[in-house]
DNA sequence: GGGCGTAGTTTTGTAGGATAATTGTGCGGA
DNA sequence: TCCGCACAATTATCCTACAAAACTACGCCC
């Protein structure tokens, strides 16, 4: 941690985001099961100690992550990592710290367990209640995912579709679940490189979205999704010649 | 805001938490609109003054909120209000404060929607994985939704019930609902009276559910599921005689 | 000897003041 | 007209001192 003087003498550390990075390197300790839940974490001073840091910044992290779920403080005691079922799973950090903590393919399978279930339902509502520009929005991003010049265009093109199609499901309570549509595409993307190469098959299987939800048909907008979805599993399983990068 | 004087004669307040109360204070004016997204809250030092409380609360409280996704802080500009995608509404203090600031009928609507897709998705995985472990805890809430001395008895079964469930899916990405469930069926039990006052209707529904899934007959599960919250749905839409508290 | 109350200790919570960093704004000059 | 620089407003950080809370342990009283 790069420090300096000041005229007065005293030492101090640019007042860039202290607390943000200690929020970071604190989490990641959580996720990573370092300091499990229901255990505790050093108290304050000691966090300062270890990252050079004044109670202020560290106390300032550490209410970023109460703030998520992940800690509870008290006096006396200290703070208590929460149980996993209080932690905020779906929040951007979260899950990213997450992710950095276990197996990608264990990730990602998670991921599409989630949207399994999530996105027929999110297309049925879509279906029943899009606004004529939300149907408009959602036919836009699938023009530009057919007129994608590049793969990672494609994928792009690919999420937005799949956020506007939350969108016009009109519940607000949905909206954490574009976090797991972003991070699953780009996770996906990451990891295999045939998911972009076929848009022969993943353009039509989202045009068929479209137009049921186009029709206001929900049980058609639930089965073409359930399709498509049943697509990329394919692709996760390995069944369409999916190789893992790395 | 109490005050007192310490033996130096300076005014202080009890150190109680102060900063838990501003980010409630706080979240609250977000959710209802004082503060919609895009707008800039007043700084610190403002919010000091207007609550009584020093820079330092005020700070910890923004951290919070920024925790949460309502806010981000950039020196010079201030806070801004995050655009309401960003928040994380299954936040537990995030969703309370929804809550308070929206229609109560409308609130329930939007969770019960939520139930709707997921809960189907949830048996299936739960009827696919659950372990017999898992199994034994679902059989236990039942039995104790079957003894409840009292409908508010009946309704902490029940959530326990639903929360079981969630649990067997075994995919810690769905933890985050366990909040909506919680809060429906509290917000169920505020709303109408009738919801808890027909056992002999919900008793038999719960327990497809659980010989589906003792079964681990996942289409089975997906149906039962359904029948359970077609049941809950009818009692929202009035139609078996739900009647408002006011 | 045992139980209960109380003082002590440790840790977080709050206060307030000082300085640094960041960035929008406006002015002046090329 | 546009670019760059000084200025100002606001957050970011640091420090120090106390206050409050809760676990510990001791001692007093019965």
């Amino acid at each position: 941690m790069q420090q300096r003087r000041t005229t007065a003498g005293r030492t101090v550390r640019p007042a860039s985001r202290v607390h943000a990075r200690l929020a970071a390197a604190i989490g990641e300790l959580i996720l990573n099961g370092t300091y499990p839940p229901g255990s505790l974490l050093p108290n304050e001073a000691e966090w300062g100690r270890r990252f050079n840091a004044s109670r202020t910044a560290v106390r300032e992290a550490i209410k970023t992550l109460n703030g998520k779920g992940l800690l509870v403080s008290r006096p006396k005691i200290g703070s208590r990592v929460e149980p996993r079922e209080r932690w905020n799973v779906l929040d951007r950090d979260v899950l990213a710290w997450h992710r950095a903590a276990m197996d990608e393919a264990t990730f990602l399978r998670s991921l599409q367990e989630v949207r399994r279930i999530l996105e027929p339902g999110v297309a049925v509502l879509a279906a029943a209640r899009r606004s004529a520009s939300q149907l408009q929005a959602l036919e836009s991003a699938l023009a530009a995912m057919r007129s994608a010049p590049s793969p990672s265009e494609m994928v792009k093109a690919d999420v937005e579709f799949h956020l506007r199609l939350l969108a016009a499901a009109n519940n607000e309570l949905l909206a954490p679940f574009a976090i797991i549509i972003e991070q699953a595409l780009a996770a996906m993307f990451d990891y295999t490189t045939r998911h972009t190469a076929h848009p022969e098959v993943v353009l039509p299987l989202h045009t068929h979205v479209v137009k049921a939800i186009a029709a206001q048909s929900q049980e058609r907008a639930r089965q073409a999704m359930t399709a498509l979805l049943d697509d990329t599993d394919a692709i996760l399983a390995g069944q369409r010649g999916a190789r893992p990068r790395a």
